[in-house]
Parts: structure tokens; C-alpha cells; sequence
DNA sequence: ATAATTTATTAGACTAATCTAATTATTGAG
DNA sequence: CTCAATAATTAGATTAGTCTAATAAATTAT
């Protein structure tokens, strides 16, 4: 998905509130990025409409699991950024975060790839929080070619016909993690879960399914 | 100055015709920048009135001298932004340029001090392009503290009053480079030139005039 | 539970950068 | 020189992101 700079600021913050654990709402939101509430109302509104928050009043704005995929992209540029800038020019906070936020807008996935394999994939930025993996470029599979019992990750599912609210009711979604628990006779179905729900998909619609094998930190 | 990102971008172009010795007609820019005459036109407007740029229909846009400062401020940027990705990343054109493209909007002047520190002050880039000398951070000195016959830059005058008219009808303005040929009795007033023009500038002004001594690149 | 305070929402407007369609100027080819 | 082609300009509209002022809803304190 391709977010303005504007979209990508406040899909940072809720991220940052969620994690600590404190609600989006939109006072807090509009008092963070220096704007007034009808701003933010608005910005909530045309980012419920592209599926990356829900938002509720009370609850404040959430990500879906689409704008969490979203935000860890971002903040896994703002991560390397950080990092590199800090291993090669030693440039120290608070210049440091300042010119990340900047610059995680502007630097194409492309040249982010490059500074992760300079410094030699790390796992951590320089103060200890850990880098979110990339899914660009990892190997796409079919859902019906994965083994059972490894977890994968759904890139993409064509979105059109009958199944589409039984995949959004089930959280079936693109950016959620599952594995096959068990391939029908024939391979006609495979039965997937999130350790939550158990679902069967049909090998017709598995085989239109994107997905990617999750690639998990050493210490998993 | 601040200039926003598509004001820069104007800038730009400008300067680059400039160098190939092309006039910055409405119709060229707007194919450069891929926007339509009208959009250059109301541009070409604004900057007009920030006086960075004269435009004429015949003779179409040019870079005024305090524009001209703007641009290599840019192009300085872009230079060194090139030459890091280049000698630390390796990263290769078409890439280089895209990025650096980007980037100059986004890195402060901080930043690209750090930058030009980490690689020793270069005074090319990796095409061989000279790269522009910065004047932030330069020693400030007002006029009249400024020896004869020792080169300066403009960095700054007090435009009100009534040598304003005086100042831009004589091109004495920030950005471009004078020096002192005489000094009037009990230092009342400075004859300075810009080798094609004589100004007599009393001490009361010069002494509200900051200015830089100018750094010469070596083979000058 | 009610009043006071705070937060959310609506309605309407602004700015920068862009567009299209129509008009006016300039250039250039015969 | 005149007309056709090209370029510049005007007028008016659009979009994203923002604002203010007024109103409605929710929370908090008494």
C-alpha cells in the first residue's frame, strides 16, 4: 500500500501508543503530532476507509492487522535507519531519532536492503529494540505447497467472490500468521489455524493464496 | 530561506537549464517536472515574489543571486549525499540519484556536516561534479571588520529604509561576493566593488552587513 | 445524579500544488 | 506579411491536510 508521509505519521503513532499500551485516542493522537482533533478525526476516517485502523471512541484507533504490517515496515526503516547512522557517521540523539523520522519517509526499500546487508542484518537498533523482519523479496509460496505445522505468514488473498467475509470474520487476512494443522483426502481442504480458530480452506481458493514462511528470530 | 520540497524542486531545474545554457521556458520545466504550464506558471509567481528567481516569457525564469545560493545549497547537498551512498553503500546509478534526489529534501544541515566531516570534505562527487562549498557555520563579520582587498560574501542585509533601493539596484545583495578597495577617512565609509561596480557604503550601514570571508577551492 | 470539565464531532473555510478549458501572445513557415 | 502552430496566461475547480467556531457527547468531581 502506498501511504502519504502524513498517513505513515499517524500509523507510527498508534503503533507507538499501542505499544505502550495506551489508547489512540484523539486527543492524545492530535496532541502528539502537533495538530488540532478534526484533523485527526479525519485522518481516522480515511485510514478505517483503507482498512489499516478500526476506531471507536472509547477504544481510540487500533491497527488492524494491515496497518500493523504497515507500521513495522516503517518502524523497521526508522530502526536501520537509526543504526546506521549511528555505526557509520556516530551521530548521537537527539539528532539521531530526528533525522530517522525523516528520513524512514523518503528511502526506498531498495536502498534500506542495501543498509541491512551493510550492517550484516542486525537484530537490534542502538537502543536494544528489536529491527521487525522485512517481507519484501522473501520467497512466496502457495498456501497448498506449505508443509503442515510450519507457520507462514499471508501476503495476499484475492479478495473477490463468497469467500471474502468468511476470510475478514476469521481474521483470515493478509499480515496474519498461520499453519496448515492437517491436508484433507486428495488434498482437497486444508485445515489452517491462528491458534485461535481452526479453519478449512479449499485446495480452489489455497491455491490463490500468497504467503511467505516466517522467518523468526533466533531465540524464538 | 525555507523552502518547501517543490519550491526546492523548482530551484532545481532552474539551475540545472542554467548550467546547460538553456533558457527556463514555461513549457520546458513543465515537461522536466511533469506538471502543466499553469502549475509553472503560478510557481514561477511565487518564487518570483520570495525573490529567488526574474522571470520574463522571453528569457523565462532565472535563478536570482540569492536563488543561486538556494540551488547550491541543494545541488551541495545532492552532491554529498551521492558521494556517501557511493563510497559506503556502493550503491549505483540509476539508484544514487534517486535517492540522493530524495534525501536532499530531508537532511538537515547538521546531518550534512557530519556527512561531509565523514568523508574528508570532498570536493567532487563520485561523476566528477564539483560539489558546492556551504556557508553555514562560516565565521559572520560585519562589514566594516572586513580587511581591503580580502573577498567576502553577502550573508545578510537590513533591508529597510531607504538604501533598500539602493542595495538591489546594485546587485549588493546576499549571495553575491565583494570586497573593500578603500577605506574613507575615520572609516566614515567603504568603497567596496564586485570587479564591475564601485559602492560607497557608509560605516552606520556596514556595520549591520554580515558577510563571510570566502573559502576558495584550491585551484582557484 | 447533576454540574462542570474535557473530549469528540460537525460544518465550513483556508492553503499549496495541482488540474482543465478557454483565451491571448509569440514564433515561425510559406 | 499572414496564418498556423506553439507557448503563455487566465479563470475556475480539485485534493490533501489543516484550521476555527459551534455543538454534542462523555467523563469526572461534587
Amino acid at each position: 500500500m502506498d501511504l502519504s508521509r502524513t498517513q505513515q505519521d499517524y500509523i507510527k503513532v498508534i503503533w507507538n501508543l499501542s505499544q505502550l499500551e495506551e489508547k489512540a485516542k484523539m486527543k492524545v493522537v492530535a496532541d502528539i503530532l502537533l495538530v488540532k482533533p478534526p484533523t485527526v478525526l479525519a485522518m481516522f476516517r480515511q485510514l478505517s476507509k483503507l482498512g489499516l485502523i478500526s476506531y471507536d471512541k472509547r477504544e481510540g484507533a487500533k491497527l488492524t492487522i494491515a496497518g500493523l504490517g504497515e507500521a513495522e515496515q516503517l518502524i523497521r526503516k526508522h530502526r536501520l535507519i537509526e543504526t546506521f547512522l549511528r555505526s557509520v557517521l556516530k551521530i548521537e540523539e537527539p539528532l539521531l531519532h530526528d533525522e530517522a523520522e525523516k528520513l524512514e519517509h523518503v528511502i526506498s526499500d531498495q536502498l534500506i536492503m542495501k543498509i541491512d546487508e551493510y550492517l550484516n542484518y542486525p537484530s537490534t537498533d542502538p537502543h536494544g529494540s528489536i529491527i521487525p523482519l522485512s517481507h519484501v523479496g522473501d520467497i512466496q509460496y502457495a498456501l497448498h505447497e506449505v508443509e503442515p505445522d510450519i507457520p507462514f505468514k499471508i501476503l495476499q488473498i484475492p479478495m473477490t467472490g463468497k469467500e471474502k467475509n468468511y476470510c475478514i470474520d476469521n481474521d483470515f487476512l493478509p499480515g496474519s500468521e498461520w499453519k496448515i494443522k492437517n491436508v484433507g483426502p486428495k488434498n482437497e481442504s486444508f485445515l489452517v489455524t491462528n491458534s485461535e480458530v481452526y479453519l478449512a480452506i479449499s485446495d480452489h481458493l489455497a491455491e490463490k493464496i500468497k504467503v511467505t514462511i516466517i522467518r523468526r528470530y533466533v531465540n524464538d
